[in-house]
RNA sequence: GCGCCCGUAGCUUAGUCCGGAUAAAGCGUCUGGUUGCGGUCCAGGAGAUCGCAGGUUCAAAUCCUGCCGGGCGCACCA
């Protein structure tokens, strides 16, 4: 419907004016008195043709005017056209939300989307859910229309790291073998390393040392690789099925361990890689580009991040032919990935596809948060004070609690909470962990979501179900309202899959529970008369699907009764 | 030093890419609303020189320049 407007009304512009490059936007205006779809192209072309906004804004509406999906179209303001549309084009219209709530067939060229990252032999801390629930949002997304997806865990398995903590174990450990110890007691080793670096400089140097065995296929240390490896994997896949995230593969950094020498060949022989100081290698980029070289091997002949990721992008590009490749990390690594980009282009790579979706960071109010310094929140502990606070909150509701599992119902409002307070916000802005904002249940949160859902499906269920309505004549202002947002639903997910911007989702979903709640309260519906009973059943029903399809995309669960 | 990001009611944020109507919400605060389809809800009030100063424009929170404040990055960690 909204394409049919805008062919009507880029058709006139370019008949009068001979403009024809021009998108024509509609907006949801913010008073409902004016009207349900609005643009402001006229105000747009004014200067391209030489005249008023005001002038053309009327030329517009006459065309428009002979839409049989409008009611009434009028200039506004400056010279906005505001358009109300037929009750029964409006309902009509519901079936474009009501199919955007169902996933659609995937087709085309994948697109891999990396997020999470963690470190081996490290617990994920409160700072990972940024990376987490962003990426595994954006890909629920994409998945949702229509893309094949590839949902990547590139875990940091490899490098110095790992010297570091088998000096640990060797140094400060009681004699168990690798397998036996906790992700929490590794942690704890990793942490001690970095305190007594203080009193032995010669610490860091064993580590490289030890790292360089392993790459260079001592056994004994891959064993104790891969015990840490397993033990770390396990303990993951708890917390990520609590948090509703998934993977389609963890081909980590040490996968790529065979893959790079012939990279580091092909980039020597084609002069890309050129030697920097104490026998390392480099690539270099233009004086314009202002940024600074970029180490791809070290001194002693070891392979860092950048020589992994290198080989990462080649075996992506060769292996999958993706239409897209985003990469999700915090803000810190955009220098790097810009390096990175840069330099595969210099090996001839074409990555037009690659982005680095940028989150910003989690910051305590006191201290950064840093691994090395054993100052890390830990992302279970959050989460389990998440869900004793909802089960707190359950306890003090009492009697008016219907869930018949209270305990699943703390597990969805806890995390749910926890989620929605990341996932709602632009990404790209730094979070202050702060407990009040994470356990928050009022306002615009997870359990508002949930709560209006719970709500609508008890309205459908007490209405014995849903129909189809027919021969709408007038809409209220709230039904219209309510009405106008379900419609927004399906370019919504687009907007948001486009920018890679799950907020603009959860924004939405926040603002169709605010109507539908308005509505709730502004109307009756079980007992209205037909055929305002069925509207407005049909709209209830909508809004539920809505909140519940939306949600879901957002890692959120919402549950039909609580 | 060079580069990047951020600065919007008391607090937390949306809006900035792509300039347009009276700057939009939540929390907090004040006043109201349930013999009712679920009050974890709803209606309303107070609360903002959009960090500061210039510039461009018919029109600037949005674009440009400078400054201030906060954060981050800048080769052998990832």
């Amino acid at each position: 419907m909204f394409s049919s407007l805008s062919n009507a009304v880029k058709n006139v512009l370019e008949t009068e004016y001979g403009i024809d490059d021009i998108a024509v936007s509609w907006e949801r205006p913010q008073e409902v008195s004016h009207g349900d779809l609005a643009t402001p192209i006229a105000l747009q072309v004014s200067k391209k043709a030489s005249k008023s906004p005001k002038e053309i804004a009327e030329v517009v509406v006459s065309a428009l005017s002979k839409e049989d999906s409008i009611e009434r179209v009028e200039v506004a303001g400056p010279g906005y056209v505001n358009i109300w549309l037929t009750p029964a084009a409006l309902v009509a219209a519901l079936g474009s939300t009501r199919q955007a709530c169902t996933a659609k067939v995937k087709s085309g060229a994948p697109v891999i989307v990396e997020y999470s990252q963690p470190n081996i032999a490290k617990p994920l801390g409160a700072h990972h859910l940024l990376t987490t629930l962003f990426g595994q949002s954006i890909a629920n997304i994409y998945e949702h229309l229509g893309y094949e997806v590839i949902k990547w865990n590139y875990m940091g398995d490899w490098g110095t790291q790992f010297g570091k903590l088998s000096v640990a174990v060797s140094k400060w450990g009681d004699g168990r073998a690798a397998s036996e110890y906790t992700v929490d007691e590794l942690l704890e080793l990793y942490v001690k390393f970095h305190n007594e670096v203080e009193n032995d400089d010669t610490l860091e140097g064993q580590a490289r040392a030890v790292f360089k065995k392993l790459e260079d296929g001592d056994t004994e240390l891959r064993a104790f690789w891969e015990d840490i490896v397993a033990t770390t994997k396990s303990a993951l896949t708890g917390i990520y099925d609590q948090l509703h995230v998934s993977f389609d593969t963890d081909k980590s950094e040490s996968f790529y361990e065979d893959k790079m020498e012939p990279i580091l060949k092909a980039g020597i022989k084609a002069g890309v890689f050129k030697e920097g100081e104490g026998g390392s290698l480099i690539s270099e980029f233009s004086e314009e580009s202002t940024m600074p070289p970029y180490l791809i091997r070290k001194g002693d002949g070891a392979t860092l991040y950048s020589t992994r990721d290198i080989a990462q992008m080649r075996y992506r590009l060769d292996e999958y032919k993706p239409q897209e490749i985003l990469i999700v990390t915090d803000i810190a690594q955009k220098l790097h990935f810009e390096q990175l980009a840069a330099t595969c282009v210099q090996l001839g790579m074409d990555i037009t596809g690659f982005e680095n979706v940028l989150v910003g960071r989690m910051r305590y109010a006191d201290k950064s948060m840093s691994t090395r310094k054993g100052n890390v929140l830990k992302l279970d502990e959050v989460l389990s004070e998440a869900v004793k606070k909802a089960e707190e909150k359950i306890a003090e509701h009492g009697d008016q609690i219907q869930s018949d599992n209270p305990q699943e119902l703390a597990q969805m409002m806890g995390i749910g909470a926890v989620a929605y307070g990341v996932v709602s916000q632009n990404r790209k802005q730094d979070i202050v962990f702060d407990w009040d904002k994470f356990l928050s249940f009022e306002g615009n949160s997870a359990p508002y979501l949930q709560y209006t859902h719970a709500r609508a499906r008890s309205v459908v269920e007490k209405a014995g179900g849903a129909t189809q309505p027919q021969k709408i004549s007038q809409l209220s202002e709230k039904e219209r309202l309510l009405l106008s947002t379900l419609l927004q639903f399906d370019r919504v997910l687009e907007e948001a899959r486009k920018n890679h911007m799950p907020h603009i989702l959860a924004n939405f979903l926040f603002e169709l529970c605010q109507d539908y709640n308005t509505f709730y309260n502004a109307e009756p519906i079980l007992k209205a008369e037909e055929p305002a009973r069925s509207l407005r059943v049909h709209l209830t029903d909508l809004t539920a699907d809505v909140i519940k399809t939306g949600a879901k995309l957002l890692t959120l669960s919402v549950p039909d009764r609580m």
